[in-house]
DNA sequence: CTGAAAGCGCTTACAG
DNA sequence: CTGAAAGCGCTTACAG
């Protein structure tokens, strides 16, 4: 870093002999300059190394091109899958981005984190911590304080809101419906962590599915990890006990579904001829494990782009109608990819 | 969201019967307000849902309490980490977080995006984005637009930087040497892409080690992967006929070192006794590959955390001192994690 | 303990 | 094609 002062409007407008007007109209690329004044100005602004002041900039026009993200969990795949998305489409719209992450994914104590994000007058704001416990309590005092449109994801469906989700009652559902193709009967689920409405809906999704095959289900089939694969040390064995003869379980992610065919292993069973494995998520590394993993892909990247455009888009609908738009819920549908982990019918 | 007006400080000012400097001094919680006006004003900026704009305080305060973050390739479990330690110390500190991500790993065209940062006034700037190709080429030009302190992230030493980095070469040098003392003496190398500076550090340790233990190396030992399992099923078998009765495999990182364990599998190879393997990262999940994999581990929370207290010490420097103080380099070190994927002289 | 005035660095009508 | 004036919503001395 250097030293030098900063430069305001003024200045370069005295350097170049004429008024901040101009220069104003040259920052914001607007006509009626000619191309002359334009091109010294211009100039002087690379010289003298200028950045016009976004803040001034933006309490004046009384918008501020920001959007702001709520996150939670980024040391995870999922989250950051979905930032990832929403940087790089915020970036093509020339949107700049105020980020904050939640201490814990079932922090309910938002406010000052909202109070932030609102004085910063973002122009709107994208929700993508997911809905765990009861950190969506805030919802029913703070929502009338929030004067910008907002989107959520990965939420169960309330009236009078922006949500996007993953479809995880339908993942969940065809990921069980294939381990019934499979031949496998005694398809057991490790879920995630009940609190997690998302973990909720796939644990429903697996039920479903069994019903629909005529299948008795128990809730002795089903046991919740925390989504880690060193839950399933304590996870498994339980499940075993209490469902003898299971030979099949579909796990609510995929380091879960790894930690599975690793402990299986141990046990001397065979995946997936013994006991049959699919995860979700879609990770990357997924296709290596070993044997290499079935499981429910989710584009998260896609998602994340999903919520920018939907904000973006009330943005605009706000600012020409002068209300907010009917706010919608996108479902997007995650896919079934299939992997040796799961195929005991056929070779691969 | 609603749409009822937002309110400024003279409109709570005019509604309490004050002047807005007193209205201010409540907001900033700043003396000289007697007990029961402070308390009138609080009731009534909670009523009306006033939140002063960060905007007009910054401007005129001329700091943002708002730091810059660029990063890159949020997707990978290493920037989100990083990502995720850099808010939450970001986040105790009172300081709002403004981000930009990269479009490419060495993607060098960083203008638009420094302009943007530099345009919000934020009041440091966190370069977490690694060192690829000539993505550091702007330096040269760029530094000397930047007026406010700078911390670079996992990059090569240059005079005059701030740098929070993981001592690559120790780690990998380490990790050879673990290796060597389990008996291994054919270790190849599976390196990451040789445009990140953090590929030819992590290469060079291990050749490093391979040197002080008097094993002659040849180029024909290592290869480059692109860090994905995938890349090691053309990476791993071009190394072993490179290098013919190599019995062990240092990778630049675990996802890739998982691709070796798996295919090593499917050629008949036991990991540990026919193949050492080991890697480099530290992944969560890394205990859960079938053999748990040895790793070398980087904690990149603590390393977000770390850029944060350095910025920060910075812009504290600056404001009492009236200049920044004297660059300097802050080194971490990463731990070595021995687990059963190299482990052949005892049981574990 | 409280307030009137000036100003942060821009843009928005408006006038010429 | 160009500029003078007003104002966005705050805080900072300064005065009482």
């Amino acid at each position: 870093m250097n030293i030098t002062k900063r430069y305001t409007i003024k200045q370069v407008a005295r350097a170049a002999g004429v008024s901040s007007q101009t220069v104003s109209r040259v920052i914001n690329d607007q006509r009626d300059v000619s191309d002359e004044t334009r091109a010294h100005i211009q100039q002087l602004i690379r010289k003298l190394g200028y950045h016009p002041s976004a803040l001034a900039r933006s309490l004046i026009r009384r918008r501020s091109d920001t959007l702001g993200v709520v996150t939670a969990g980024l040391r995870f795949n999922g989250p950051s899958r979905t930032l990832n998305g929403i940087t790089s489409r915020v970036d093509e719209l020339g949107y700049a981005l105020l980020l904050k992450e939640l201490p814990r994914f079932d922090s309910g104590h938002i406010d000052p984190l909202l109070q932030t994000l609102l004085a910063w007058r973002v122009d709107g704001i994208i929700w993508a911590a997911p809905e765990v416990g009861d950190n969506r309590a805030w919802l029913e005092q703070g929502l009338a304080t929030i004067h910008v449109p907002i989107v959520f994801l990965n939420m169960e469906s309330r009236p009078g809101l922006s949500i996007v989700n993953y479809d995880n009652f339908q993942g969940a559902r065809q990921a069980t419906r294939h381990l019934l193709d499979q031949g496998y009967r005694r398809i057991g689920h490790i879920s995630g962590p009940l609190d997690w409405w998302e973990s909720r809906q796939r644990r429903a999704g697996w039920q479903q599915a069994l019903a629909e095959a005529g299948i008795e289900v128990q809730d002795a089939h089903t046991v919740a990890g925390d989504w880690s694969a060193s839950s399933v040390e304590a996870a498994l064995p339980r499940l075993q006990r209490q469902y003898p003869g299971m030979d099949a379980v579909f796990t609510g992610n995929d380091q879960m579904a790894l930690g599975v065919i690793k402990l299986a292993g141990k046990q001397g069973l065979t995946v997936p001829d013994a006991l049959g494995v699919v995860g979700f998520d879609g990770l990357a590394e997924a296709a290596y494990y070993w044997p290499a993993l079935t499981t429910i892909s989710q584009d998260q990247y896609l998602l994340g782009c999903t919520a920018v455009e939907q904000v973006m888009q009330a943005i605009e609908y706000l600012r020409e109608e002068g209300a907010p738009p009917t706010p919608q819920t996108v479902v997007l549908q995650p896919e079934l990819v299939v992997r040796s982990s799961s195929l005991r019918l056929t070779a691969e």
